[in-house]
RNA sequence: GCGCCCAUAGCUCAGCUGGAUAGAGCAACGGCCUUCUAAGCCGUAGGUCAUACGUUCGAAUCGUAUUGGGCGCACCA
């Protein structure tokens, strides 16, 4: 209804319009609903923007406005308030009708078209394959996944994607590591690099090659560290330490280096998708950067840019201009060594994101890589392709609290919180919603005891709970043998303020879940969500559902259902559950 | 030093892209269970929106400067 009241005001400026009162229509025109009710149910301030360009005051050209307004059924009055809003008031049938709505549109309900199918590429989490996910990328994954849900909710088709960097350095270094935990198994003496993955989980895999192998790929401890050069704790540099092992493993094992890796990618990247499957959240595509070079697309790729000189060489290595695109420095795509950079093959990979034809390209990235965000539009741009059309959607980290406390984290160690810790601890639930109860760009203090707690501080108990409630409403009408007829009661019946409020309260659902999905705020529908089961407490408090008035029941049980539907739909963009009881 | 993000009640945070008297939850205080789940509700108290200028009918919101915090500035990913 938000819609036609709207339709009513552009009609009765383009009146205004034709008679020379205003010289041009606002690019919007603005209706919001009112926080206090004795402003009616919608306002606007149309008036107030118009009024210099008509040259008169906001007031009179508001009684204009009202004026030029034809006579709907929609609104039971108008009013003008000083400096210059117009505030409506509705109908009753105009605020009731909200539950109609929402009870024939059922689960579709909150769906609309504003995205008109557009094709949206969502990647998010993309975490290097080198070990389990840990509570940082737990909400890039939670983030990522609403926002899938929301845009698909207003229209846009979505593929979410995960980009496997299962190329490049990090990956040799994981081979190497489980490589020497592998050889320990053995009783192989040596000494565990520095810079090598330190945690359990290579022990695990470590145990799967030998399961699959046995000692097909044991070699001796000395053979592996001849004249290799010092590590850091002996006084030497960890990464020449770690280069020449990954150097002398690849010679030593042969075809064994393959097969030790592929054991060790397996099983990390399918722990991953589990472990993001049982959080809900689903992709399309999994990408790898090795088929990138495989394809020869990262080669083509770079020497397109070579061509058309936007790469040089210095230092024995080759520099991309990402300066002539306003980044600060230029950067290196292949190293003095030969071996090209990430960024050779992360330019590859968004130019073949941008081939595959989708109307936006969304990145989700965490917000430490924001420095990174230059030089990816510059290589977009320099292959002729719009930068602007790139969205990058940065996220900050999440600290965890436990007991008041922050916990102390350190990646190298392998001393972090693992999402999978994390979902057993807290609840997918309480999970899902935490992680997107903040803004994104906001730093956020992750409460564990918060988070497990059953109590109304915990939003997600105080949500769920409203829904509960409800359903258990309905079981007690079904053992008074009320017989539900939703659809057919008097909405009329609804006067009470518990009511009134509500039913604002329902009537906001539909914007509030294209505002997030459009301005990629998931905390938006969170926070919507808090306020209905505020609204919902409220009113159960206030007034017995099931009373001796049978129509009156009927009238309270539509709006009750209603609530539940829109909680329901709600939660489910959430990606977090809706209990019958708890 | 340069760049990005942030600063709102004692604490954790919203504030619908410039609107009307800045809002929740927690913590504090006072009430409400013989009646649909008290995991709930009602009320009281709590603010120089970091600071200072500026933009205009109107600023927590936009601009500039300052202060204070986070992050980034690799031939790592």
């Amino acid at each position: 209804m938000k819609e036609q009241l709207q339709e009513l005001l552009i009609e009765s400026l383009s009146a205004l319009l034709a008679e020379g009162v205003i010289n041009e229509l606002p690019a919007k025109v603005r209706l919001d609903h009112t926080k206090d009710k004795s402003h009616g149910d919608y306002a606007t301030n149309v008036a107030l923007m118009l009024a210099k360009q008509a040259k008169c005051a906001p007031k009179v050209l508001a009684e204009q406005i009202i004026a030029k307004l034809s006579n709907s059924s929609l609104i039971s009055k108008t009013e003008i308030a000083s400096p210059g809003f117009i505030n409506f008031f509705l109908s009753e049938a105009t605020n009731s009708a909200v539950v109609t709505e929402i009870l024939n549109s059922a689960d579709d309900y909150g769906l609309s078209n504003v995205g008109a199918g557009k094709r949206a590429l969502l990647e998010f989490v993309s975490a290097n394959p080198t070990g389990p996910l840990h509570v940082g990328h737990g909400r890039g994954a939670a983030y990522g996944a609403t926002i899938a849900n929301l845009m698909r909710a207003v229209g846009f088709e979505v593929d979410n994607e995960y980009y496997v960097n299962d190329a490049g350095r990090q990956m040799d270094i994981l081979t190497v590591s489980i490589f020497l935990r592998y050889l320990s198994i053995f009783g192989e003496e040596l000494r565990f690099p520095d810079n090598g993955y330190q945690g359990d989980y290579i022990q695990d895999i470590a145990k799967s090659v030998v399961a699959e192998y046995g000692e097909r790929w044991r070699k001796g401890a000395g053979e592996l560290f001849e004249d290799i050069c010092k590590d850091e704790a002996d006084g030497g540099d960890k990464e020449a330490h770690i280069d020449a092992l990954i150097v002398r493993s690849k010679q030593v094992l042969g075809e064994g280096y393959q097969a030790v890796f592929r054991v060790g990618i397996d099983s990390i990247l399918s722990g991953i998708k589990d472990d993001l499957a049982e959080f809900g959240v689903d992709y399309q595509q999994w990408f790898s950067e090795q088929s990138l070079i495989d394809s020869g697309l990262a080669k083509s790729t770079t020497d397109t840019l070579q061509d058309t000189d936007h790469i040089y060489e210095k230092d024995g290595a080759l520099w991309f201009k990402t300066t002539d695109y306003g980044d600060e420095k230029d950067r290196v795509v292949v190293r003095d060594n030969g071996i090209h950079t990430y960024f050779a093959s992360d330019i590859a990979y968004h130019l073949e994101k941008f081939d595959r034809g989708y109307d936006k390209v969304i990145n989700i990235w965490g917000a430490d890589h924001h420095g990174y965000i230059a030089r990816v539009k510059a290589s977009i741009a320099a292959l002729n392709h719009d930068p602007e059309k790139l969205e990058i959607l940065l996220v900050q980290f999440a600290n965890l609290y436990r007991g008041g406390k922050k916990v102390k984290m350190s990646t190298r160690s392998g001393s972090f919180v693992t999402l999978e810790e994390l979902r057993n601890e807290v609840g997918n639930d309480a999970a899902r919603f935490f992680y997107v109860m903040r803004k994104s760009e906001q730093h956020m203090d992750f409460d564990l005891d918060l988070a497990k707690s059953k109590t109304n501080e915990n939003p997600v108990f105080y949500i769920q709970y409203a829904h509960a409630r409800i359903c258990s409403v309905l079981r007690q009408a079904g053992e008074k043998e009320i017989t539900v007829n939703a659809s057919n009661a008097d909405l009329s019946l609804l006067v009470e303020d518990g009511e009134k409020s509500l039913l604002k309260e329902l009537s906001r659902y539909k914007g509030v879940v294209e505002s997030s999905a459009l301005q990629y705020e998931p905390h938006q529908l969170a926070y919507y969500l808090k306020d209905l089961a505020a609204c919902f407490h409220s009113y159960y408090n206030a007034c017995p559902f099931l009373v001796s008035d049978e129509s009156l029941t009927q009238a309270r049980l539509a709006l009750v259902i209603a609530s539940k539907q829109v909680l329901v739909n709600g939660l489910s963009l959430l990606g977090v559950s809706a209990p019958e009881s708890m």
